[in-house]
DNA sequence: TCGTGGACTTAGTATCTATCAG
DNA sequence: CTGATAGATACTAAGTCCACGA
């Protein structure tokens, strides 16, 4: 009844504004999105009453069922149509929740599982064999043969140690943890063999735990929180060659946790004989809660699942950045290819970064300090990692990057460039060693201090936003036929969305699996071959004793479409054959959630008939539903 | 103007789980 | 039904950017 309520007033709205309204799908009403409450408020405020009662005498959250129960689409489209923007600063009025959950205690070995130092059994103290037992779960792994970390866990393990441990355990390599490492082996084996009931059991468990600590309730919204759980102690794990691994992250504590709520919420309660360190009642920011790790002393936040409102807006404001960039960028390119000729090094340092930033999306390149490994960006970037080749592979003026990006992940590329960018770059690497700055007059600030000037909210990784999503917009308009059949089409996204993992450079390791799952997929693809080929063996059979009588006449068609299904099923594994492969290296996902408008996906689902299922999953619909709703098939970027 | 800390986004990988062939 | 596998999700490190204070 509320939906056809709902109904009547949206079809009053579409013709009030044609451009908030999409469609009415089976049995799905997408509604207005909450981005545009203002224009259509009043239309809606006269069913407040209505859909508040129906919320009160339900208990499902906004995010929940969304796709399956029309009236909490209702639900999370009204509160938004109330509400109102605040500019002062200020992210919420309410804010409520549990408070996080903590790692659960430690658990002390049994007892028959054994230390060994020098050769000889000891008793380890609770706290050094818990850190003894984080070290000895990484045992086979990479990490534990190099030396820096051995080193930082050897000593932080020995801060842990009583001063009797301490004066007998001074050499690593005379630690033998491998009982520890079997008990564990040994229990993670047992948690896999689980039977059913113990499985349902714990996922129950967990479900309660979740319903209990996995949401807050935000300005009358109940939202997903993103991670309620405290990060459990263990030995850090920098990536890349990162002068901290193998230190202790300890355990943290209530005394070490930040409460952000509202005032006039229930404050969470800290756990039994513990305390928080302190509860603050700060609108102006979005965390509910916060600690300093110790390794890095850095400040971790619990923060709200990307499929809140407030997420989602400030997720859409960035795509609305990025398209403000399109309709400027051009008079910005040109700017910066003039100040190449710029008679201040400053400014044409800047310009060529500016280059690089837009042509190439590179990150910004913030410096870093020495306990951090040794990574760059552009404005970071030093001499040694570009080389200049007036010619290479009959192309003009090449400039190869070889550097470790964000991640320690290896950017390699050749770049042909004009001309005036070759001879800036010489010039800027005149009378330099290798490990002189390239841009020794230019750093991030004065990067995005320029770049707020030419355009208001712009900074460096605008750029990185806006080309991705540009060239997804572009590949698709190049790669897609409406003709094609659907996973044809499908495999179309995923080139595009290939195009731009590539240039931002998303990689991944090679899947362990990947060999032999092409290897598979290529039997798969042979046995289907045969398949056909038999197939089509009867249907010629069938196809002479058709003649005869009507019910041959039949089984020849049953077989002709026998033939014709078994080659669509063949064309369909020879794209995910290709699909697989070109995707080794590469990680699509990074970009998909980060980088591509999920207007431009949405559009193109709508514009060749394609399930949205197809290209986004759960999660992903989650975080775009602002998307999924406003965009309609003519959106372009 | 420069360094630092805080807040928030972006990132790859480890682990879990749903699905599918056998 | 079962084990392999691929895809989804959880996790947390590592970036960006801005405000603030000296």
């Amino acid at each position: 009844m509320i939906e056809m309520f709902l109904w009547n007033n949206l079809r009053n709205i579409v013709k009030f504004n044609k451009k908030f309204i999409y469609h009415q799908t089976n049995h799905r009403i997408s509604v207005l999105n909450q981005f545009c409450i203002f224009e259509v408020k009043y239309f809606c405020t006269c069913i407040k009453t209505e859909l508040e009662q129906e919320i009160k005498s339900e208990s499902i959250s906004d995010h929940q069922s969304y796709e399956t129960k029309n009236v909490t689409i209702i639900k999370w489209n009204k509160f938004r149509w109330e509400e109102e923007k605040k500019d002062d600063g200020t992210k919420w009025k309410f804010l409520e929740h549990r408070g996080p959950m903590f790692a659960p205690p430690y658990e002390k070995l049994p007892s028959n599982i054994k230390f060994f130092y020098d050769g000889k059994e000891m008793r380890l103290s609770e706290e050094a064999e818990e850190v003894a037992g984080f070290y000895a779960r990484m045992l086979d792994h990479d990490y534990t043969t190099k030396d820096i970390f051995n080193k930082n866990f050897f000593g932080d393990w020995r801060k842990c140690m009583t001063e009797k441990e301490q004066s007998k355990i001074v050499d690593l390599s005379k630690c033998n943890f491998k009982q520890m490492q079997a008990y564990f082996l040994e229990l993670s084996e047992k948690n896999r063999n689980r039977t059913k009931e113990e499985k349902l059991a714990l996922k129950e468990k967990n479900e309660e735990i979740v319903k209990e600590y996995g949401f807050c309730k935000i300005d009358g919204h109940k939202e997903k929180i993103g991670n309620f759980r405290i990060e459990p102690p263990g030995l850090f794990r920098g990536r890349g060659e990162h002068p901290k691994m193998g230190k202790l992250k300890k355990r943290v504590k209530p005394e070490h946790v930040s409460i952000n709520c509202s005032q006039d919420s229930e404050i969470p309660k800290p756990p039994a004989g513990h305390r928080w360190k302190d509860v603050r009642h700060d609108p102006t920011v979005t965390w509910l809660a916060s600690w300093t790790e110790n390794v890095q002393g850095q400040v971790k936040y619990v923060m709200l699942n990307a499929s809140s409102k407030l997420k989602g807006e400030k997720d859409w404001q960035k795509y609305e950045t990025a398209r403000k960039l399109h309709r400027c960028i051009d008079k910005i390119r040109t700017t910066y290819k003039d100040e190449w000729k710029s008679k201040e090094m400053r400014i044409r340092q800047r310009a060529v970064a500016l280059y690089f930033i837009d042509k190439l999306a590179l990150r910004a390149g913030n410096e870093k300090d020495e306990d951090q490994a040794d990574t760059v960006g552009c404005c970071s970037l030093r001499v040694e990692h570009i080389q200049l080749h007036e010619e290479k592979d009959d192309k003009e003026y090449v400039v190869v990057f070889d550097f470790l990006g964000k991640d320690s992940i290896r950017y390699y590329n050749e770049v042909p460039v004009e001309k005036r960018v070759f001879k800036n770059l010489q010039l800027f690497m005149e009378n330099k060693k290798g490990s002189d700055d390239l841009f020794d007059r230019l750093n991030t600030s004065v990067m995005n201090k320029h770049l707020n000037e030419l355009m208001e909210g712009l900074t460096a990784k605008v750029f990185r936003t806006y080309n991705a999503s540009f060239t997804l917009q572009q590949q698709l308009d190049e790669l897609t036929n409406a003709d094609d059949n659907e996973a044809e089409k499908i495999l179309s996204y995923n080139r595009a969305n290939r195009a731009v993992a590539v240039l931002c450079n998303h990689q991944r390791a090679v899947p362990k699996t990947h060999e032999k799952s092409m290897e598979k997929l290529k039997e798969k693809i042979d046995a289907k071959r045969e398949a056909i080929r038999e197939a089509e063996r009867g249907m010629k059979e069938a196809k002479r004793d058709a003649k005869n009588s009507v019910k041959e006449k039949q089984i020849y068609e049953k077989k002709k479409l026998q033939v014709k299904r078994l080659n669509d099923q063949l064309g369909k594994l020879q794209i995910q054959e290709t699909d697989r492969d070109e995707n080794k290296t590469i990680a699509l996902g990074t970009s998909k959630l980060n980088y591509l408008d999920p207007r431009i996906s949405v559009a193109w689902c709508k514009k060749f008939n394609v399930a949205i299922e197809k290209i986004y999953n759960k999660t992903q619909r989650d975080k775009f539903r602002w998307a999924i709703d406003m965009a309609g098939p003519e959106f372009v970027f």
